[in-house]
RNA sequence: GCCGGUGUGGUGGAAUGGCAGACGCGACGGACUCAAAAUCCGUUGGUAGCGAUACCGUGUGGGUUCAAGUCCCACCACCGGCACCA
């Protein structure tokens, strides 16, 4: 057969259109598989060659998994809202909904191009009315919840832009899009509780299957420590409470330390002898950007000012200590404050020795005057009264039921996680449905007014404060309270692009409902996605907030399972062929719709699953793309060697093999060596110059999932079959059949490599061994020498042992 | 600094503790061709040898084992994430 890759593309994916092939069925009584890759942003840039390995690798999955008789459900959408689209609406005047329209056009073709069978009937976008509908919908049922919060707090701002960046905009200390400075500034921003989950986003992990790397991240960001809370009287009669890890250490706090915006200067105000320098050293590090304070932390470089006029008593002696303020606590960590031991925290001990400050060593085993002692594995307490003699895991229990009971701290859980910044001063985005009413406070826009959609406004540049475009339309800022009826203003911040992202799975299972995100029936029968193939780039940021919202719907009642995903793997990215990033300043990015043309889309996918191990970055190879269109070019030639049915002999144990490593590979995600197994038997077919139709068919089936077009091409004009291939009933293999009848063992003498035998597969042990003794090659090596040790492992080696 | 990961021919990469280098690319030789491309057949880890064969070989150094790319210990290099989180 000729393969005129042009020709027969075109015609199956308008035939799987038009029949509708790859709807997911909406019967709930069929055994279910829900696959899911991300859904990209319609950048203006079109499809890149990475997409397609992700979207493909799942195809190839959802595709067996049809044929395997499973309802599945392999939807795709476009996540559209988003500062690229705004910034060229801006430049080129263009409506960011009519900029989105093309590029979502431009991509869909793309996506079409690739044969992806994907069930268009479910398309989604994220700034679809009927869709942001209900992502507006879940924030009521967040802000309803108490999860939604709108508080005063430091953003990144960007000095030339004017505007507030999220922290993903800036990058090493700078703002991404224009390079400049970038300081800290407070704003009153929405705010979700995602902290109220922390721990249950931790041990969920317990219930899914996601690859190592990706728990081990998620685990590190929510970052849970175990500690207590000290309390520390003052001479100022208030009480400073500080967190820590290390109770055990208290004897050894010689100063306290509080971060320069703790709100208990400004009480202490009048008690502060030194209030101007304290002030000048707040105002000096609340300048600081980023960038700066980083540098300095690699540096190790403490700052500080000591509080002058207030002491702190030490809880477990009454000793006096000094308070300073200093940048290297952080306020938005525990509680602002902390109690200093040089002797055993490196932070400490540099501060210490920069400002004089004792050190004293409470754990043995370091010496503390030259650098601090922080291992806590081996230590014993020392110069700690009571706790002298325990070991450091003891200590702590120990000193913690000691302040408990004394009424001076407690045993405390802290994370690294911080509530999730949500509003952004953009326009195309979610608007958020809330207005601010002088009377009842902020109050949820009528869930049956919903969407809240977004209004024309003359620019979509914000303003020169930051403000958001909305801010400066009138019609839309007044309004009346839904409430009480009262003059009100709007909410005029729009959501951040991860919100339409952080439930778009959800909207797939049941995505033309007018009533509901989806129907309860769609979501238990679709729910939890199967598998979710995604970048490491998602880990902390859409993973994990899809993960909280899923379980916000958990404890609504909506969803009845607490995780959306069962399984998470992640795709290495496709390199430039220098091996460098792709991108257009290094001038290696290679265009989709280019290797389409060339080599046809079956070649593109076989060859993105065939370039290397599917979890590692790979670089692209011009040549090496032809051994793959090389290989297609020999199936479709193959179709000629077929003649009559039935089996092939000398064939048949190896397509039992190749059904099997074909099947079971692709459910490992080991699409490269599936690949390389045909390619093995295509080999073995040429050398046998026959094969039956029957035989034909069985392959043309193995190969469908990565190349459809041709299989389905083989299908209807070679085989002359009804119906899609890609429909057809996956192979089955005959375990029986995939073993030889003979085997060849290789031989070793004293564990090296001397020959190898062939045996029968049942051949016993002691024939084998009486065979290799027998054997010349082998004779000779043991003639004359005691046998220590006969080992014999079946199907595999004789490895005889000689002294 | 902390947490992950990776390291195999000229090259992309294969290898449940059991014949290292499957499969592909490239290279070399041959067939076909007036010629080239395409296609087909063969060879291809290194060193020595005409050869059978021998020795060496999975980042480095040790170890466990009859047997180590694979397991353990120490180190080196590169990649990714986090980073003054008390």
């Amino acid at each position: 057969m000729k393969y005129d890759f042009k020709a027969i593309e075109g015609k199956w994916q308008k035939a799987w259109e038009e029949k509708g092939a790859f709807h997911a069925k909406n019967d709930y009584t069929l055994p279910k598989f829900y696959a899911l890759v991300e859904f990209p942003y319609p950048s203006g840039q079109g499809l890149h060659v990475g997409h397609p390995r992700s979207y493909t690798a799942l195809d190839v999955v959802s595709r067996k998994k049809r044929m395997q008789g499973y309802n599945v459900l392999y939807p795709m959408g476009w996540d559209a809202f988003g500062l690229p689209t705004e910034n060229f609406a801006i430049k080129n005047k263009i409506h960011p909904k009519i900029v989105t329209e093309n590029n979502v056009a431009r991509f869909k073709s793309q996506l079409m191009s690739l044969g992806l069978s994907f069930d268009w009937s479910r398309e989604i976008n994220t700034t679809d009315e009927g869709y942001y509908k209900w992502t507006q919908w879940i924030f009521l049922q967040l802000f309803k919840k108490g999860l939604a919060y709108k508080s005063k707090m430091a953003v990144n701002w960007c000095t030339s832009c004017k505007c507030v960046l999220a922290n993903e905009e800036v990058v090493n200390g700078v703002c991404e899009r224009c390079g400049s400075e970038v300081v800290r500034r407070e704003k009153s921003q929405w705010m979700l509780k995602i902290t109220a989950y922390a721990q249950r986003l931790i041990d969920d992990l317990q219930l899914v299957d996601f690859i190592d790397r990706v728990k081990v991240q998620q685990t590190n960001w929510i970052g849970r420590s175990e500690g207590a809370e000290v309390d520390f009287d003052t001479t100022a009669g208030d009480i400073l409470t500080v967190y820590t890890t290390r109770p055990d250490t208290l004897f050894g706090a010689t100063y306290m330390v509080i971060s320069p915006e703790h709100p208990i200067i400004e009480k202490w105000a009048d008690k502060i002898s030194n209030m101007d320098e304290v002030k000048a050293y707040q105002v000096e590090a609340s300048k600081k950007s980023d960038f700066e304070r980083t540098e300095l932390a690699d540096k190790k470089e403490k700052t500080g000012v000591e509080i002058k006029g207030v002491r702190a008593y030490n809880p477990v002696n009454g000793k006096e200590i000094p308070i300073f303020i200093s940048d290297y606590v952080l306020i938005t960590y525990g509680t602002g404050a902390i109690m200093a031991v040089p002797a055993h925290d490196t932070r400490d001990w540099d501060f210490a020795k920069k400002f004089n400050l004792p050190i004293i060593e409470v754990v043995a085993g370091g010496n503390v005057q030259e650098e601090a002692f922080t291992d806590v594995a081996t230590g014993i307490m020392v110069n700690s009264d009571f706790l002298n003699g325990l070991e450091v895991a003891d200590a702590k229990v120990k000193i913690t039921e000691f302040l408990t009971e004394n009424n001076k701290g407690h045993k405390k859980v802290n994370f690294k996680l911080r509530d999730w910044v949500f509003s952004r001063q953009r326009y195309w985005g979610e608007p958020i449905p809330l207005i601010n009413c002088e009377k009842c406070g902020w109050v949820a826009v009528p869930e049956e007014s919903l969407p809240l959609t977004l209004p024309e406004v003359p620019s979509y540049e914000p303003g020169a404060d930051g403000e958001s475009p909305l801010a400066s339309l009138d019609s839309w800022v007044k309004c009346t309270c839904p409430q009480c009826g009262g003059p009100a203003e709007r909410e005029t911040d729009t959501m951040p692009q991860w919100a339409g992202s952080s439930w778009y799975f959800l909207r797939y299972c049941d995505a033309n409902n007018p009533d509901a995100l989806a129907s309860k029936e769609a979501l238990d029968y679709w729910m939890p996605v199967d598998w979710y193939n995604g970048g490491m780039e998602h880990t902390t940021l859409h993973l994990l907030y899809s993960r909280f919202w899923s379980k916000f719907l958990y404890d609504e009642g909506i969803l009845s399972n607490p995780e959306p995903y069962a399984k998470r793997t992640s795709h290495g990215m496709i390199l430039g062929e220098n091996g460098e990033k792709m991108s257009k300043s290094r001038g290696n990015v290679v265009n989709p719709d280019d290797i389409i043309n060339e080599y046809g889309a079956d070649t593109m996918r076989l060859y993105e699953m065939f370039i290397g191990d599917f979890e590692k970055a790979a670089p692209w190879s011009s040549q090496g793309i032809k051994g793959c269109k090389r290989f297609l070019d020999r199936f479709s030639a193959m179709c000629d060697l077929a003649k009559g049915n039935g089996v092939t002999e000398c064939l048949e144990s190896s397509f039992h093999k190749t059904i099997k490593k074909v099947t079971e590979d692709i459910d490992n995600l080991k699409a490269n060596t599936a690949i390389a197994a045909m390619m093995a038997l295509i080999n073995e077919v040429y050398d046998a110059g026959t094969l039956t139709m029957d035989e034909l068919a069985t392959f043309t089936r193995l190969l469908c999932p990565f190349a459809p077009h041709l299989a389905e091409e083989v299908w209807s004009e070679v085989l002359h079959m009804d119906g899609f291939c890609s429909l057809a009933q996956w192979p089955e293999y005959d375990e029986s059949k995939t073993v030889d009848a003979t085997i060849e063992v290789a031989v070793q003498i004293c564990g090296k490599l001397k020959g190898t035998m062939n045996f029968a597969a049942d051949a016993d042990k002691d024939t084998m061994l009486a065979a290799v003794k027998a054997d010349e090659r082998f004779a000779k090596l043991i003639d004359g020498k005691t046998i220590v040790k006969e080992i014999v492992v079946p199907g595999r080696l004789i490895n005889i042992v000689v002294k």
